[in-house]
DNA sequence: TATCATTTTTACCGTTTGGTCAAATATCTT
DNA sequence: AAGATATTTGACCAAACGGTAAAAATGATA
């Protein structure tokens, strides 16, 4: 959970205060990520948090702090998968392992991927900096250790940043385009076992080869 | 653009009247694409469109049939690189094809793109049957072609309509995600120099060998 | 240029929304 | 149990929002 830095020394948390924090932030997730910013009302999260408005607002001060104590916590879950990568493993382990970690982000976290897509649509207002200082000095150290493989003949040659761009652009599809992907395969809603088959195809996407060699150079 | 089916013969429209329903449209377009539905407000899109809230409600009786006008529009523009997947070519140049494609609707069209993401995210709600009826039935078709080649052993066994979630995705990744992108890569707002690169990522990715073929099986 | 239809503006309305305040209630500590 | 603190509630408010009505202005037409 997010701490704000003031120099006032914050009181220590009540049982019922860190309780009712984590019930805000649950109903406010999953308010903010099927409506976005504007579309969530304080009503709304305070109904899916079974608590009055002004209560609401006892906990967080207004709408805009409970967004942002929404996206500081989802920062963890974003990174995580890509601080595990490792220049030691070969390529193909360690690019496997981590869209298997990112899918299962996917699958596990799709309110919060939601959330995320929603921020980044939106212009990343709150997030920008984030953006251009955390996330791009991560990428640009993962981007080090595959651009050896490439200069070792391991990896084909390309932008290693664009390569990470197609790994989270075709996991994360899975969370935040949910509804088509369902849709399209004819599935009911909540039906999420389409994730076993979209591991086999990254996995053949990614490591394998798609289309065989043949007559086009 | 989109007429309304009414039993009352609909007068035909006045040079002025076509002028301003474009001028609405595409001042929507920027403001939807940019704020989500609930984030859009009438006055944003009638300053935009350099007119007065009642004006622009004497063209749309009200904010939602905007964006219905918006949405149906948008259906084409996604749908058409879909369509021209033919069967009769190899895989590896309709492929290719494909990607280029929807790699250029994604530059060209990045207002689209957005907004169609926004829709999804938000659950569908309006293209909901759209994408039952009208999406499936055309992925169904494709995908037979893809299926096609797979059992002629052209291309790699995988589910084909994943195949295709895996194509939208990276495309309309650099459209959907591009201030990320932009971030990332440290350029400036508005550059769109990346898409260079991403064609050649996406090549190699769909069509040529990722991960050298070495120690894993 | 007079007439009619179309377009634009001004003034307004009801509702929703984010947020406040003070009083009431519950909880914790001694 | 008393007192202090933390929590909850109901009543309320101003601003923003989607939308309306009718008059004023403009454009087309004969």
């Amino acid at each position: 959970m997010t701490e704000a830095a003031s120099s006032i020394p914050a009181r220590a948390k009540t049982r019922i205060q860190r309780e009712n924090e984590i019930r805000i932030l649950r109903a406010a997730l999953e308010v903010f990520s099927q409506n976005g910013f504007h579309g969530a009302t304080l009503d709304r999260i305070a109904g899916a948090a079974n608590m009055s408005k002004p209560n609401l607002l006892y906990y967080f001060k207004n709408k805009e702090e409970i967004h942002i104590a929404l996206l500081t916590d989802l920062l963890d879950i974003w990174l995580a998968p890509l601080r595990e990568i490792s220049g030691n493993g070969s390529p193909a382990v360690e690019i496997g392992s981590y869209i298997r970690r990112k899918l299962e982000s996917s699958r596990e976290f799709p309110r919060e991927s939601r959330l995320f897509a929603n921020e980044i649509l939106a212009g990343a207002p709150h997030i920008g900096s984030f953006l251009q200082t955390e996330l791009k000095q991560l990428v640009d150290e993962k981007a080090g250790i595959l651009q050896g493989w490439i200069d070792d003949g391991q990896l084909a040659p390309c932008d290693p940043r664009h390569l990470l761009f197609a790994i989270w652009s075709t996991t994360q599809h899975y969370a935040d385009f949910s509804v088509q992907v369902r849709h399209v395969l004819g599935l009911t809603p909540d039906d999420v076992s389409y994730y076993d088959e979209a591991a086999r195809m990254l996995d053949t996407l990614f490591l394998g080869r798609l289309v065989a060699p043949g007559t086009k150079g």
